[in-house]
DNA sequence: TCGCGATATTCAGAAAATCTTAAGATTTTT
DNA sequence: AAAAATCTTAAGATTTTCTGAATATCGCGA
């Protein structure tokens, strides 16, 4: 484990995006390059010893493909390419084809944060010795979540989760022993730092995960309420 | 754990609200540099050596958010925004963007103090190699508090509090040996926003905790009774 | 010791948070 | 385009917590 952060590098002409996948990273402690257009990304490029790149494919100027081609014939790290769901498949075939990985948006910050540190990890495993770190596994006292493979199971017996139910189980799963403000779990689902639905929301997803967990509220083996602040499950 | 204190930015131009999170921080005794306006905050930025910024989004003149683009900009200390819930939830996601965390008005002075010690330690975690520093912790004579669980132990058995009485007890523990005025205990609790409770109020919480510590009033092992001032738990 | 104000106790109604259910909206799959 | 799966919202039920009033008790000073 490498005591630097990793520098990571974000282009999107849109800038609400670009602005929260900055806050994504840096809530997960890397330093975050931003750029609202290409060619300053490119400058960027020349000058930092970067990690890897978020980029945009639809760009004003310098699009996100020509970028991407540019760090592959000078430079050697990861890229990760960012597409509106619209956008016409064989074009974003085309386009993404350099890269290593691509999301589409809208996207859940859990997801980004899942392949970014993907990116890193299969990039680390070939410039340093340390052990392949499973932060995309969560496994403990019968439960197992697989980040990769959106499986989750109780006691060996698989529990079919929707998206939804799976993000918030592995928000609840990566903080146990600790209690998950309602506020929080949203922010980290939802990717929304505001309640613009009703927390009612939360709650009927957590009334759905302990019914496929056989839990129930009175007395609940998984998930517990704690009144007034939010979720916990226990280590 | 540093000797120094952390210096603290406060803007805000309702001057009670600043005043008292003011209070509430110095009790903490972090160092407070408090503000009614953004033009003062910004001079302040330059000049002091800053750990953390708690800005009101709705300013006169330089508003929150542009405070918090100017410390993304030339600094790299964590920001807290604060915002009246009654504000549009559009206008808030993109003013508070940028930021760590927000806190939405009302807000309890425990909450406050929990999330700014969250951010600090977030930032120190990276910037030291002090050993995670268990602040949200509270542990002394069989009795354990712990902010992350918010659970409550007493001889390692498990005290089951509500919030309220989990924040008295909070609040006392804090100050432990010394005596908390019941003003002050309320303040501290409930904020200025709730001033018109009776007193007895507390009175009755301090009865809850009290039955469910197994004290009485007559010989109280934990939580006793300063006539004529307020409560009192020994160190 | 008595009186008075401060603190305790009790309890019931009010308020708040959570749970449950189900229907309609949305998204994805077929 | 229909069907299926998933998500969100709404409303009422339920549970937990909070508060204020009434009454009892205590502690200090006269």
């Amino acid at each position: 484990m490498t005591l630097l952060a990793a520098n990571i590098l974000i282009v999107d002409d849109e800038q609400t995006i670009a602005d929260l996948v900055e806050v994504y990273l840096e809530n997960e402690n890397y330093n975050v390059f931003k750029f609202y257009n290409g060619k300053d990304a490119l400058y960027c490029i020349e000058n930092e010893r970067l990690d890897l790149a978020i980029l945009d494919v639809m760009l004003p100027d310098v699009d996100g493909f020509s970028i991407c081609q540019q760090i592959r014939e000078k430079h050697n790290f990861p890229v990760i390419m960012l597409t509106a769901k619209e956008e016409e498949i064989d074009k974003i075939t085309g386009l993404t084809l350099g890269a290593d990985d691509y999301i589409t948006k809208p996207f859940r910050p859990l997801e980004l944060i899942a392949r970014v540190k993907a990116q890193l990890r299969r990039f680390t495993k070939y410039n340093s010795s340390e052990p392949k770190q499973e932060d995309h596994l969560i496994a403990f006292s019968g439960l197992v979540l697989n980040m990769d493979t959106h499986e989750c199971t109780l006691n060996e017996k698989k529990l079919p989760l929707t998206p939804t139910e799976f993000s918030i189980l592995w928000v609840l799963c990566s903080n146990s022993g600790r209690v998950v403000r309602s506020e929080e779990l949203f922010q980290e689902v939802w990717g929304d730092k505001y309640f613009t639905n009703s927390n009612n929301t939360v709650m009927v997803h957590i009334r759905h995960l302990r019914e496929k967990m056989g839990d129930n509220a009175e007395h609940p083996k998984y998930i517990k309420t704690v009144w007034g602040v939010g979720y916990k499950i226990e280590k």
